[in-house]
DNA sequence: TCGTCACTTGACACGGTGTCAATTGACACC
DNA sequence: GGTGTCAATTGACACCGTGTCAAGTGACGA
């Protein structure tokens, strides 16, 4: 009784998710998700303030699910910078494809909520985090590519996993998953690291 | 009297291009272009039969307005394949600093209009030609990466060049445009342009 | 037996798009 | 001067999706 009904709370976060990306994140109405997940859609009121809360809470519930943290580790105990950035992109480009639906359907009311405006940001900043560390870590190695400052590497190497390249490759170029890591490993190997250690 | 009015329908489209740009695509209603332009909201829909319709006239009135044809003429008459990849990249990211806010409405609305959707699809379908041709004339003078295919190639220039990214860069990470067309350059070389002729 | 609590039903307000009908005012043609 | 045409006006209304409110139901525990 830690709240109120924990069940019925987390079948109304499975079932938004089930249906933002079945339908890739458009025209999922409160009245469908209600419908999914069992309940009368004010019933869906009684869990969530708004259509952004309910949204943000489902994000946050696909972490736990897919656990997010644990992919994250072979990037934190990389030995190299290299390797380091190599993970990385390894974890976010396994992670994306669990994610589109409701990166679309957030980034969507973005436009018109603030929350939701709020809320996305703070995932793309996490996510700057990781792109940051990495980038610092071959800084640390003196492999850092001698064409960019660290800055200027991070906002590039941020700008390039963004889910929307992810779409465009992926569900535009019909590129498969496999190739769409292998590439962007590849590309970001030979923009970011330097060939020889920078002195 | 080629059409209904071809002042109004000027003044709506203008209207239109104005406060979108004003305020990054977003919140702008059908009452809003109305006043601007100093008609009624009912007359709005005298000249364009809905939102979508409107948003799209509104792209191909920029493309007149700010003469995307000749922008273009650099990159199709550049000597070499590498100059073309250059140009191009030249003209279209002076090109997309004057539409990011339809651009952003109309990918909204693609969400919930079919129409719109085709629009912009159309719209990236011409801008990947460019790339396409780019990367072909690189290919012709032997000059193409050997770690991609044509097509591979083509994929990445064309979601390298998105507004996604430029409104990245340039809004989110504080770039100057300057810096944005520049770096962009400088990166299409260094992935795209072979070192020495393939064979 | 009484309260409480999750949930239900049904009604309604709001905002934005799109539609319809009746009206106005200018201009052109005869 | 009378008539028709045409752009535009006013005001009302339907539709949808979100969010709100009030009253009721049914299970469970004290």
């Amino acid at each position: 009784m830690s709240s109120d009904s924990p069940e019925t709370r987390k079948r109304i976060l499975q079932a938004t998710c089930d249906l933002l990306e079945a339908s890739q994140g458009r025209g999922v109405r409160m009245t469908d998700i209600a419908k999914r997940a069992g309940i009368s859609r004010q019933a869906l009121y009684l869990h969530f303030g708004t259509r952004a809360e309910l949204l943000i809470a489902s994000t946050h519930h696909v972490d736990v699910v897919r656990s997010v943290e644990e992919r994250l580790v072979p990037s934190r105990t990389a030995a190299t910078g290299a390797e380091r950035l190599d993970a990385y992109i390894e974890a976010w480009a396994s992670y994306i494809p669990q994610i589109p639906g409701i990166a679309k359907a957030l980034i969507a009311m973005s436009d018109t909520d603030d929350a939701a405006a709020m809320a996305w940001r703070d995932r793309m900043r996490a996510m700057r985090h990781g792109c940051e560390a990495a980038i610092n870590a071959l800084r640390k190695d003196k492999m850092l590519s001698p064409h960019y400052s660290a800055k200027q590497a991070t906002d590039l190497l941020w700008t390039l996993l963004s889910v929307r390249n992810w779409e465009s490759l992926i569900i535009e170029c019909g590129w498969s998953q496999q190739k769409y890591a292998a590439t962007i490993q590849l590309l970001a190997r030979r923009l970011f690291v330097a060939e020889k250690p920078t002195t």
